[in-house]
DNA sequence: CATCAACCCTGAGAGC
DNA sequence: TGCTCTCAGGGTTGAT
């Protein structure tokens, strides 16, 4: 569920403090916990626990869904999957005694500071890497939609380039970085395109309201930090403002038809029948 | 290349 | 109340 918006959110919580701790840059790790070791993906959890000690975090960046943490030596990066968040918070009591790691605490980065990072995932489906070169990670992600130089021409090439269903399109990660499932209904529904449109039979000027769609719909989702959805995120508002994701059988805001639910690329989809009118049946899979 | 099933997981909610 | 079952979702892998 975590997707550009609330990592986004997480990343800049983490980069610049809050209320509760300090921003995450300039400390140095002093040791690593990993309860769950299935959730270091590179290298194994043993050496990730040597390399990272003494290790500075330089900077706190987001690239699609992962949280990127340059190091003086390398990159440390996470992705939360389906559930999931990345804390900082004390990691001693006030006599200077460990504090207890909570529940689901699958990798503890603990700093020199009285300050630990501490990467918690339920479903255990996150996953950490300490890599030499970010790319090795984060190499064949496809464009930034929120970035200056990403325009609506662009993504109309790129969509010609294909003959695939919009909707898992838009959710893959080669193709662009950042949409999941809540956020690539909501984007299809402001933009008025059926989720099963071929992306390559999208006219320029549909191509051009899909990619205004998808940036409002990501940056309302920025602005009210996220949607909390997921028992584990917490304090998003965008659940609120959605349109369709989740409003089964409910009047479309536009149009007042009702809400439709069907199966997409093995994903639950949300859609208004009218204002999202179905492809022709020669342009279905 | 495009699609799809299976898999990895847990907790919530439904049904009994 | 308490058990069992189904579902949700991001991404990878292997098959078609």
């Amino acid at each position: 569920m975590p997707e550009l918006p609330e990592v986004e959110t997480i990343i800049t919580r983490l980069k610049q403090g809050t209320s509760s701790h300090p921003p995450l840059e300039g400390h140095v790790v002093e040791s690593v916990q990993v309860t769950w070791a299935r959730s270091v993906s590179k290298p194994d959890p043993v050496s990730l626990q040597k390399v990272l000690i003494g290790q500075q975090v330089l900077d706190v960046r987001r690239r699609g869904k992962f949280l990127h943490f340059p190091l003086s030596q390398g990159h440390f990066i996470a992705h939360l999957r389906m559930s999931g968040d990345m804390r900082m918070e004390p990691r001693l009591d006030s006599t200077g005694k460990a504090l207890p790691l909570q529940a689901y605490d699958r990798v503890v980065l603990n700093f020199e500071s009285p300050w630990r990072l501490a990467f918690s995932n339920i479903r255990k489906f996150g996953r950490v890497w300490y890599v030499t070169d970010p790319l090795e990670v984060l190499g064949d992600l496809g464009p930034e939609p929120l970035s200056e130089t990403f325009s609506a021409d662009q993504l109309f090439l790129m969509l010609q380039r294909h003959n695939r269903q919009i909707k898992p399109l838009l959710m893959d990660q080669h193709f662009i970085a950042g949409l999941g499932n809540i956020y690539t209904d909501e984007s299809l529904f402001r933009a008025k395109i059926h989720p099963l449109r071929r992306s390559n039979t999208l006219s320029e000027s549909e191509a051009k309201r899909l990619h205004a769609a998808i940036r409002e719909t990501l940056q309302d989702g920025i602005r009210k930090n996220g949607a909390s959805l997921d028992w584990i995120y917490r304090g998003g508002d965008f659940q609120n403002y959605f349109q369709v994701y989740q409003r089964t059988g409910e009047n479309c805001p536009n149009c007042s038809a009702t809400i439709q639910k069907t199966v997409v690329g093995q994903r639950g989809t949300h859609y208004c029948p009218t204002c999202q009118p179905a492809p022709e049946m020669s342009n279905k899979g």
